[in-house]
DNA sequence: CGAACAGTTGAGCGCGTTCAACCATCGTGG
DNA sequence: CCACGATGGTTGAACGCGCTCAACTGTTCG
């Protein structure tokens, strides 16, 4: 059990019953958990897929079926550009779903292992039969996707509106805040596997530019991102500064 | 015909069958209509709106229990800051859906129409039922989400990654796509209700220099934007420009 | 040991901003 | 009927945030 909590995974690669439930309840915290769903879920046929970090899941433009919701780690979807830069839109933690998406539309975005990831893999064309099988689930998708949309609104803001030190501020707020809800993280700080580029990508800046603006931060004691490790010496500063309401999570 | 047609309306304010069947298969042309759908929409008691331009429908931090889904006329969602300024996340055509969420979740965004506005007014609470009801209806429901997502994501693209020149033509052509894809606009340009603030806001940008640019985008015959009037000269190259691939829509 | 990768710091440039005028159009009231 | 204020659009001048280019420092891994 403390095992179990502390990889936050899968028994060896088996889905366990507590796990499933567990996860299915931090994709939708809302909604109340229906017994029908963990039942439906499997019969759909699902897998445990396991990644390394830094490697990709599913490629910009493949042709795939697969609908992922993040059981472990951190991952990223994003957009390669001609000029060879990219676009993070957003990343995946623990109960985040990835490539829902109508039959036949191809999956534009690329979805991206950061540290090693365990996934649940369920194939999007048993969606329907799904949905029809177990009305709560459905819901339950709907509304995981609705916060995915709602992330992606203040990303805009973010990017669209704010300088480059709130912005960072705000995006290390949001990923302390949803770990947070994940059960993986307390208020003072979190493991991050991101690196400056990383960071960079999402945030539409240079990773020179963020690596000024972290020593900005931490000089002036809002917070702090070295080796792997953000830390809030001051969180109520911070998410005054940043301009951070964790509403949208 | 010919008259609903040119309106994009509802007869007098009144749900029709062919209108609300063509409303359905707008959002989610990839799903092919349920007998079902129609019938359950009406069971839970939608409401037809009509809103004035430059109207705020719902404002940010309303704890209101609707969503929308636009039948004629052009809205925004947005989020004001404290400084004055705002990020349009957004615009809304025929089709779109606005503030589906889970129960007791905030709406953290204003919607806003921009032109007059048509649009059916859905309780909330009711989706669990009609659902249940009819999956088809959720299928269609998710896809149309899937979609927003995946135009928020372009959208963070657009404002992170590209030059405002390019900015302003890739959103000038995904509107101009979403427009010819809901039967409203013809390949070569569309009417358009935006101000050059709209833009803008939209883009991260100032008024003043989305005037600059489009003013360049005339000069190199790209596209042209003036007196409410979006035209193509040289879509194909427009499109080059902008780097826009319409698959994510 | 050396290659590859992430992080760090400095100097100078340029895109998009701010500030400031000014014009055109339109609805409104004296 | 024109005066007017409000709104949207247009243009110029100068500033500054974040970029580019460049160099250098760890650290990890073959």
């Amino acid at each position: 059990m403390i095992q179990e909590n502390k990889t936050q995974g899968f028994a060896n690669g088996v889905l366990t019953q507590s796990g499933l439930e567990h996860l299915l309840g931090i994709m939708a915290p809302q909604q109340k958990l229906g017994k029908d769903e963990t039942v439906v879920i499997r019969e759909i046929g699902p897998k445990i897929g396991r990644y390394a970090p830094r490697t990709v899941i599913n490629a910009q433009g493949d042709q795939s079926d697969t609908t992922y919701v993040v059981n472990s780690g951190w991952g990223c979807t994003y957009l390669d550009l001609p000029d060879g830069s990219r676009q993070i839109a957003d990343f995946q933690l623990k109960g985040d779903i990835i490539g829902l998406r109508a039959d036949g539309v191809n999956w534009e975005e690329s979805f991206h292992a950061i540290s090693e990831m365990e996934v649940l893999e369920l194939p999007t064309k048993g969606l329907n039969q799904v949905l029809s099988a177990a009305p709560n689930l459905a819901v339950r998708f709907l509304f995981a996707l609705a916060r995915n949309s709602a992330i992606r609104g203040e990303h805009l803001v973010n990017i669209g509106r704010r300088s480059a030190a709130v912005r960072l501020a705000h995006l290390l707020l949001e990923l302390g805040t949803r770990l947070e809800n994940a059960g993986l993280a307390d208020p003072d700080g979190y493991d991050c596997p991101l690196t400056q580029h990383d960071l960079a990508d999402a945030l539409g800046l240079t990773a020179i530019h963020v690596n000024r603006m972290l020593r900005e931060l931490r000089q002036s004691n809002l917070l702090s991102f070295r080796n792997g490790r953000v830390n809030f010496p001051n969180r109520k500063a911070a998410a005054r500064f940043a301009h951070f309401e964790a509403d949208y999570l």
